[in-house]
Formats: C-alpha cells, sequence, structure tokens
DNA sequence: TATTAATGATAGTAATACTATTATATTAGC
DNA sequence: GCTAATATAATAGTATTACTATCATTAATA
C-alpha cells in the first residue's frame, strides 16, 4: 500500500486504476506514451501493447481516451493541492503561500518517490500540453457535474481564498486566478514552441 | 468581388476558399456546424452533406479538418487586425486603443455586411471554444513555421507595440498580452460553463 | 470548337474506437 | 482441497473516420 493516496472522482474511472498492478501499469505508460507522442496519437491499442496486456484489459479501467486524460489531469490537481497543503505548514503568510503556489505551478517537478508509478515530471508537461482539451467539449456541462474539473477547481478556490486574506474587498479573485494559473500552464508552452508570445527565454 | 478580402497565409488552404463559390459554402457551413456540434464531432463528410457537395470536393479545399479551423481562426484574427485598425483611426491615445481592444476582444461580435459568407459572430464563439486546439499538438512547431499562428502572433505584437508606447521600461509585453488576449477568450467560455472560475456572472 | 479546370459520383483502404465472447489464471471463502 | 468469483487474455467483429484514387460531367475560356 501507499502511504499517500490521491483521490480521483470515480465518474473519471470505470475501475480504480490505483487499485490493481495493471492499473498502475497503465497509468505509468499512459503518462510515457502520451508525452511521446501526445493526446491525439495515443490509443489504448498502443498502451496495451507496450504494456503487453490487451485493449479490451484497458477498456475495463477507462471508458475512453478523454477519461483517462481527464483522470490524469485530476490527479495531478489533487497531488499539487496536497504538496500545496505540506509547503503550507511552514508559510504563515498569505503573500509567502501565493508566491510559493506560483513557483510550483511552474517550475519542473521532481519525481515523489511515495509514488513510483507516477512520473509528477512527465505529467507536469502532459499538463501544460494538453489541459485545456478537457474542458473544451460540447460534453463540458455534463462532465463538469460529474467532477471533470474539480481538481483545478479547488486550486482556483484555495488561491482565492488565500488572496481574500490579503485583500477582502478585491471583487474578481477567481477570474484572477484562474487566469494566473493558466497563464503559468500557457507561458511554460508559449516559451518553448511559440516564443513570440512571450518574453521569457528558452 | 468583395470590397474587403482578408488575406490567409496559402499554407492554410490547399485551395483558396474565397475564390470561389462552392469554397465560400464550404466555410459558411463549416463555421456553422462547427459551432453547433463542435470540432470533434465535425467531419467533411457532414460539411459536404450538408452543402450537398461530395467529401473529395471539401478535401480540395483543405487538407483535413485540423487545417480548416487553423484557416477560421487565422481568418479571424486577421479580420480582427482589420477592424482594430479601422477604430484606431480615430482612436489618438494608446490607452483609449489598449481599451478598445479589449472592449471588441470580449463584446459579441456582429456580422460584418461586407463579406456574407462569414458570421464573424459565430466564428468570435468558435475562437473562444477551439482556439488552443490549434497550437496544442505535437505538430505545432513545423505549424508555426508555416504561419498557422500568424494571426493571433501579430494582434499580441499590435498591442505590445502600443503598450510600450505608455511604458518603454516595461520587460513582458508579449507575456502581458497574450495572457490578456487568452484571458479574454477563457473568461468567456468560464462564465458560460465553468462559473466556478470566473467572479463574472453569464 | 477544343481545352482546361472545377466539381460530382463512386469506390476503396487503413486505422480507430469501440463491443462482445470465450478461455484461462488467480484469489478468496468455505 | 473444492467452489465460486474475479481479473485478465485472446480473439473476433463492427461502424465510423479520414483519407486517396479514378473517372465522368459540367462550365468557363481561348
Amino acid at each position: 500500500m501507499n502511504v499517500l493516496n490521491i483521490t480521483v472522482s470515480h465518474k473519471l474511472y470505470q475501475k480504480n486504476p490505483e487499485e490493481t498492478d495493471l492499473g498502475k501499469r497503465i497509468l505509468s505508460k499512459s503518462i510515457e506514451l502520451m508525452e511521446q507522442m501526445g493526446y491525439e496519437q495515443l490509443t489504448f491499442k498502443k498502451i496495451a501493447t507496450a504494456i503487453e496486456s490487451t485493449e479490451a484489459s484497458v477498456y475495463r479501467y477507462f471508458q475512453n481516451k478523454h477519461q483517462l486524460l481527464a483522470y490524469l489531469i485530476n490527479w495531478y490537481w489533487g497531488w499539487l493541492e496536497v504538496k500545496l497543503a505540506q509547503e503550507f505548514i511552514i508559510l504563515n503568510s498569505p503573500e509567502n503561500k501565493l508566491k510559493r503556489a506560483v513557483q510550483l505551478l511552474v517550475a519542473p517537478m521532481d519525481q515523489d518517490a511515495r509514488i513510483p508509478h507516477i512520473n509528477e515530471g512527465t505529467l507536469q508537461r502532459i499538463v501544460v500540453a494538453e489541459y485545456p482539451k478537457i474542458y473544451l467539449t460540447k460534453e463540458v456541462d455534463v462532465e463538469n457535474k460529474e467532477g471533470y474539473f474539480h481538481g483545478y477547481n479547488r486550486i482556483c478556490d484555495i488561491l482565492t481564498m488565500i488572496a481574500l486574506q490579503i485583500n477582502p474587498e478585491y471583487k474578481f479573485p477567481h477570474s484572477l486566478f484562474s487566469t494566473i494559473i493558466s497563464a503559468a500552464q500557457s507561458q511554460q508552452f508559449f516559451v518553448k514552441h511559440l516564443p513570440r508570445l512571450s518574453d521569457a527565454k528558452a
């Protein structure tokens, strides 16, 4: 058993992948392959072949590729929330908390040794490269109700609560922090691939 | 002939759709259908059927759906640039120019009567709902060289130039404006579909 | 009138995104 | 140790998608 378990809504899987060895291998290999070839090119067939299992077995864990991506991304935000909570133990001022949160969002992530089947660094790059794809769909309203975006919502809420301690009068904290978080993601992508949209150097 | 013609890089089409009647019908119907069913569900077959043409004919104009989306989005940014230029005729201060630019980004767009085959209002909603999909791919570097993101880059550059008139010392204008433009898009989507990420009311 | 270009009609292929069925192996309960 | 349940493997099959190719027809042009 893991010391640490990130909880992801059961709407985000068919069968909990964290509970079995095969499930963990699916997660591990999905992360590796999705970073290599990108979301569009990845198929359940490719995952299955790579772990020497079968397509049908992968389908027992996830309904489809979209659900798998949503799972991984929610896992990431859930894990980041845990990480934030750990850091906040020794951070007292809201200013320092916000500062550290932004650092965590943009700094390359180290692998968490407690969770060997998930490479958080690779997962972070997947989130940067694929995140908007989980909500830019016609199913967004249904999936929102099912908790597909819960992880991100929570991070946004947490930063909002901290900011309101600094200035309780501020009227647009949700917009501000969804913008900051999403800019933290986009700028990482732009620096690498669309440098005219950024002033930072790769 | 149109009074006004938006120029889109020839890498973004196989055969210029603005030059023929069929081409214009493809654009017009693509916009309508893409808004209705979303990018994922749209197929060349559906476009062809809807305009009583054939799949093969649509393929003569665009290599694939991705190229079609890139075309439409670049057309939109190109058109917005023209619109901005028109507005700037009577706006003199950089502050007013920036303000008006942001208004144009977020206000519902009226149809341009000079261009009957393109519904700019619908197109704006498509840009809001689909924009990141054109660059969040493994082909981003190649397509960037081919000008797939030229329209957006230019808008970002224009706002950057204006801002530098206000403060020539400012170090991060590209990052700032790519963030502002993209937030202008995202917030429109969040208000409608993910309200916890925004403070505005639908 | 002959030529060319644009479109339509039709067919076909490889890959994808699943679903279904049956067999086999492993584990848990009695 | 036997039975039952569960997980996975193996295999097959289907509908749809994303194209490519070929040829016929129509319209525009020289």
